[in-house]
DNA sequence: AACTGTATAATTGTATACAATTATACATAT
DNA sequence: ATATGTATAATTGTATACAATTATACAGTT
């Protein structure tokens, strides 16, 4: 349990266990109890059963009444689903944002783009995985969208092991900051065509990359 | 409370929650308590902390820790929203079950066609809003993809009380009836294209048709 | 009258006790 | 040996008690 963290055990333990299963710690099918997930994570049963019946609605646990949880976890086939669905949804947040957003947006994004420079050049992959979530997520919110935001959140949250792990390589790095780059600069222009183009080209990339082709 | 309803409490609460929420019996901005609901539904306390945990992932709630809980519902934005994705991902889903479609999923389609004709012609409309959800949920679970039907059963239930309102006129319905078909069709004859075409036509038809364009 | 501090009430957060359901082990019969 | 019935244990489902937090009312001060 991660103690600094602020908020209600719920919430802990909803981040918990999502990245348990996310980071492959609880692998497919294999199965959970109430109990042991309270003694471990040393809270009563109420609040696991909350995230519980959260994680059931993301789809990472199967919760079978009266006999089990069963954990789903991200297959493969999943992670190719959500790369060919965020081509055809992503594009369409970025040029929502390009309409609608405002100056403290575009300053947030000028932010985050020049920090993920900084930190391509130190080559420090930690802070460069949870830039490129802040930098989506900025733009998920800029599209105005709830259902957008949601769903293109929980996909991220979702690749978050995929994506860290094809962050491998320097030189891929640096490619997404030149993407990234892009995409901003069209958001500041106002520029929704064009936004939505280099999105559309960031994320077939992206999929390139985690899938390996 | 639907008495006849087979299942644990939390389901039965989640359930009415969501039906009140967006039917509009409880509205925008409205403060809901836990006490509050635990008295109307004869339940405790527990099941409607679960249903409300759930609600405020779909985006219909949104919990304020320790303070209240404030409903968000479904605004006619998010219908816009959601049928812009729509038309960008449910030919997909129509693509994928045109290939994956077993003949026990093509038996249950045909069924529940030639049921939406018949109740289409006795303007059976109550009937003929709940074919038209099982004939999407259908394919959608056909597709393969446990995210694609994830996002797109929720739609459905988002939309329920819009698609509902539009089925008002005959005409519609019968215009219904004739894009399912077709859509039917397709994906019997393993037309992968053709069923996404269909779709594609489907889906917009019915975003004018709601939207009173 | 406006502001502030404080006691009280209302509300959510958590833990625990108990009920209902399902799984397991084992004895018994065939 | 297999199958079946039954007692027991394990697990989830629900209700309730209590803790923590926030809102509200009101007295007192300026």
């Amino acid at each position: 349990m991660n103690d600094e963290f602020q908020g209600s055990l719920r919430e802990k333990v909803f981040a918990q266990l999502e990245e348990d299963i996310i980071s492959g710690k609880y692998k497919e099918g294999q199965k959970l109890t109430e109990n042991m997930l309270s003694e471990q994570l040393k809270v009563s049963r109420t609040p696991v059963r909350e995230a519980i019946r959260q994680l059931e609605l993301e789809g990472l646990v199967e919760a079978i009444p009266n006999k089990a949880i069963i954990v789903t976890g991200i297959t493969s086939q999943d992670i190719e689903d959500i790369y060919e669905i965020r081509i055809s949804i992503e594009g369409l947040a970025a040029r929502r944002a390009a309409k609608n957003a405002t100056d403290e947006i575009l300053e947030k994004l000028r932010e985050l783009v020049d920090l993920q420079e900084f930190y391509t050049n130190r080559k420090d992959m930690d802070h460069l995985v949870k830039l490129d979530g802040d930098f989506h997520e900025t733009i998920f919110k800029a599209s105005g969208s709830k259902t957008l935001r949601n769903i293109l959140s929980t996909f991220h949250h979702n690749l978050k092991k995929a994506r860290s792990d094809s962050f491998g390589k320097p030189a891929r790095a640096k490619a997404v900051l030149e993407e990234h780059k892009a995409i901003f600069e069209a958001i500041e222009a106002r520029d929704s065509i064009r936004a939505e183009h280099y999105m559309l080209i960031h994320v077939k990339n992206a999929r390139n990359r985690v899938l390996g082709k």
